[in-house]
DNA sequence: GCAATCTACTAAATTTATTTAGCACATAAT
DNA sequence: ATTATGTGCTAAATAAATTTAGTAGATTGC
């Protein structure tokens, strides 16, 4: 094992201060007047043994690690580990890293794991905040640490989020499955008071309003089992004799579809929020709202190190269309 | 914002040395005979003003980070963010963070992310490597960094590893699916020469040769696109007119569906690789060889922190039993 | 001719912890 | 009476960088 270069090794190798390397190699050679010619003799020499600066040590005098703390709901559902697989590509682009974790709609859990992230002292957050998390995020507010919320927002904390636009989107595919004369159009949510549900809820609400057509909403508890959630699903479908139903999750379109085949009950007209590899492939393939997660990636991580940098002048709040993708389920 | 509280303020605010507090901070206050009442006076401030050790401080001085590198092919596969699920999970229960990134059998990026992770002074690596790579994990060893491989293992590097029982799982599959009459068993596979591909190639082989039957094996590039793989799974199943396919991964088995799906060519039976949520969901639902992530995760984190700490007397090499579950699509 | 400014650097402080070496006093052993 | 051991703590070194404040000599201004 051979010993790591450190940057006083190279001050003493050319015979001068590790001050000078030191400016040389964060960019403040011009600025300090230090000559060309030592500059390249620096550069050449550096190059030539390899040296990389220990991130610790440059971590703990600057108080920037160059991480970024990324709490997801779930890393294993398949939309979050899009999400991480473009978010790290994103932030390595920026020279940043990302540590994760799952909060698994569970509150002491993540308050613990974004206060663990911050004695870590990561530069930035990146937040698909559950319910009873305003006071966390408020204090994570309180202590300067630049953050981005996604997914979903809060209402009462002004912050900088990144979300898909839900409304328009729960909009469109309901006035799709209206348009081709589907009388009996319900929607499939969860007991959430988070935005993107409130969203979906009203954007379904909307276009149901805009027809004059009576309404049908079922809500599912979050913390239930697949069991549970798949008899309301079932129930609700059959009592309702729904015609069609858009689904605001994809798991909750998973468990309906499992439901419905296990019933042996044929399948209504349906749209699903979110892509999931089942829904090309199932018969019917199923209609979805698909989020850009590629645009929605990019302008998180984008304003994640602007503020990290002090670029961003005020909260930046975006919302990024979603598009219809019509499949063989809602025709 | 409130300045956080250094162990210096401690020190001073109880008339001590810092020295003393460390001490009693990392439990070497029995051995260096600090007296119970003092101990108790500091554990009873620090609980009190709230204070958490800088951890980057910590680390400079230590060189532990307690943060590990996860590199796996491509953190968007269900597979793996199942995997990272557990793993971050279980590393958090021991105090560990995660970093993760996606090589997507990109050997440059995998070398540049290795180093990147080193610079960074991570713990321990959880690798799952791609080809090429024998040369930079011969050099995290040399580095002892503790390591361990996953997924697949390198023959030629003597490290430890956790794998599933990848053999024996195609050999059940495979002989679940000759005693089911059927008579031309193929399998399709990648062009790689990992480990689990050669041993699932072995499984399959061996079934096939001792019902002295005829093998089909169809090996599928790595680097092709999704049209390309699916032409050619096609074109595998239907010139050879096969009554059962086994798949070595879940994404082959899911280009195969689609194929078959969009040449409307009647669904031979089949087993796949991997668990998918689309597997059970699918009509009819497919058989797969599910491996045992959790147990998989567990052995994993175990074993590298037993490196770490040093308690690992000799290399450890595992291989976890796969279960086969039958669904309609092998039946 | 003397102060002011510029040039090209450097010594020392700083970041926040852990760890080594050792001090001063008390008691026990020879 | 002297040496050895034990007790309870601390000063200073250490980890590896960045940053502040400043210096010695050269040049310019009036």
């Amino acid at each position: 094992m051979k010993k790591r270069v450190l940057i006083s090794d190279i001050a003493k190798a050319l015979g001068i201060s590790v001050t000078t390397v030191s400016f040389i190699l964060n960019d403040k050679a011009k600025e300090k007047r230090i000559s060309d010619a030592l500059i390249k003799r620096v550069l050449d020499y550096v190059k030539k043994v390899g040296y990389k600066p220990n991130q610790l040590a440059k971590s703990l005098r600057t108080g920037q690690t160059k991480i970024l703390g990324l709490l997801v709901e779930d890393i294993a559902n398949p939309f979050f580990s899009n999400v991480a697989k473009y978010i790290e590509m994103q932030a390595y682009q920026a020279g940043y890293h990302i540590i994760y974790c799952s909060m698994d709609n569970d509150e002491m859990k993540a308050k613990e794991l974004i206060q663990l992230f911050m004695d870590r002292q990561v530069d930035g957050f990146i937040i698909t905040p559950s319910e009873g998390l305003e006071a966390t995020i408020e204090n994570i507010k309180q202590n300067n640490t630049p953050l981005v919320l996604f997914d979903r927002f809060m209402p009462n904390v002004e912050t900088n989020y990144v979300v898909s636009d839900n409304k328009r989107g729960a909009y469109d595919a309901t006035k799709h499955l209206l348009e081709a004369k589907n009388k009996r159009v319900g929607l499939i949510s969860l007991y959430s008071n988070q935005t993107q549900m409130r969203d979906r809820l009203e954007g379904y609400m909307e276009a149901m309003d805009e027809f004059r057509t009576q309404s049908f909403v079922k809500k599912i508890d979050l913390v239930g089992t697949d069991e549970e959630s798949k008899a309301q699903i079932l129930e609700f479908v059959v009592d309702n004799n729904l015609d069609a139903v858009l689904f605001a999750t994809n798991y909750l379109a998973v468990d309906g579809l499992k439901a419905l085949k296990e019933a042996k009950v044929p399948l209504p007209k349906m749209v699903a929020f979110d892509e999931h590899t089942l829904f090309k492939l199932h018969d019917p393939s199923i209609s979805v709202i698909s989020q850009d997660i590629e645009a929605l990636t990019k302008e998180l991580i984008a304003t994640l190190i602007a503020e990290i940098e002090g670029k961003l002048k005020e909260v930046r709040q975006l919302t990024i269309p979603c598009s219809l993708i019509i499949r063989e389920s809602s025709i």
